[in-house]
DNA sequence: TGGAATT
């Protein structure tokens, strides 16, 4: 058996979206290359996902192309955050601190120097309130090692940063494990994709300083705001700079209600088919339904049939549950090349 | 008193 110090085949995949099912989940995946499995960390009582998963492939070649194609990835109203996963024997539990009494101006950024200097951070946020846009003076600040985290909590604790008036408080994050002690039963794990589950609204998501985005440093490579892409799940990556055409930081407001390049609520905010064209002749409805289904509830998927060549016409209808996901897969997939085509999309008139 | 980074 392979030593787990050499296994640069397993993937952790933080920033889920909740209503990612392990279907599509694997499906994204799936395109980069073989997997020997995937899994979407959920808890074992309510079924709820923790937002976060692993992906193994059978090569370090396909690991590394999934890091460097679906890092940074957005899907609804997050980016995927895609990075080698440590081996599950290190000492990597304990690693997370909280923190309260940051001085309200701090953001990412401060608590990175502040916290820096006792090991490498992994991954930190400070929280934002999503009226205000301010800081709630709260965040996260993930270490490589325990030892690293012990050697903060030690030396920060109860300590007033230099431009601030409060004492830091800091505890381990997950010390009372609250959230994932069994609790009452509620309803078994849904395996199946069906029925069609309402979409939490977009403006559900948590934010921190810069919304979901490319977490802080120490991290394996993040696709820089001037580098986007599109993500196609059947014919591979492509550059377009027509996606997350608004920045990274107002990520948050455009959950609010889409705003972007022509669409409108006034153009009528009630269609929520999408006319898509340039999908190739050999285009099924469940592809159709695979590459959609992240934006939202599909209600139908048609591809047209010309009955005389055997074939689709290369073109087809999509309907979604609303306007604003039809409007955030346009937005999304417009563009977006599939199957080596680029894809066209538009409100049906 | 708080999100979701180790199955």
């Amino acid at each position: 058996m392979m030593s787990k110090e050499e296994n640069k085949t397993n993937l952790i995949v933080n920033y889920l979206p909740q209503t990612l099912t392990e279907e599509e989940f694997r499906s994204i995946f799936l395109s980069i290359g073989p997997i020997k499995n995937s899994k979407i960390v959920r808890d074992k009582v309510t079924g709820n996902s923790f937002g976060f998963g692993f992906v193994e492939y059978e090569s370090e070649t396909d690991a590394q192309r999934a890091i460097q194609t679906l890092d940074g990835l957005p899907l609804q109203t997050k980016r995927l955050k895609v990075a080698i996963a440590k081996p599950g024997s290190e000492n990597i539990k304990g690693c997370n601190i909280y923190v309260r009494n940051l001085p309200k101006h701090y953001t990412e950024k401060e608590l990175n120097e502040m916290f820096g200097k006792y090991g490498k951070i992994v991954n930190s946020r400070v929280m934002i309130d999503l009226q205000t846009k301010e800081s709630k003076t709260v965040g996260f600040v993930l270490y490589d090692t325990k030892e690293e985290a012990d050697n903060a909590i030690a030396e920060l604790n109860n300590k007033v940063p230099p431009s601030g008036t409060l004492p830091l408080l800091l505890k381990y994050a997950d010390d009372s494990k609250k959230f994932r002690q069994p609790g009452q039963i509620q309803q078994q794990v849904q395996q199946q994709p069906s029925p069609p589950q309402q979409q939490q609204p977009f403006s559900q998501g948590y934010a921190s300083f810069g919304g979901p985005r490319f977490p802080s440093p120490g991290g394996p490579m993040r696709t820089p705001a001037g580098n986007r892409f599109r993500f196609n799940p059947i014919g591979g990556p492509t550059n377009n700079p027509g996606l997350l055409n608004y920045n990274q930081n107002s990520f948050v407001t455009n959950n609010l209600g889409i705003n972007a390049q022509g669409l409108k609520q006034e153009n009528g905010g009630s269609s929520n088919v999408i006319f898509c064209y340039n999908i190739g002749n050999d285009t099924t409805e469940r592809e159709l339904w695979t590459l959609f289904k992240p934006y939202g509830t599909v209600l139908k998927c048609n591809a047209l049939w010309d009955a005389q060549k055997n074939q689709c016409k290369g073109y087809g209808f999509v309907t979604m549950a609303t306007w604003q996901e039809a409007a955030h897969a346009i937005q999304e997939l417009n563009g977006y090349y599939f199957k080596n085509r680029p894809l066209s999309l538009s409100f049906k008139t």
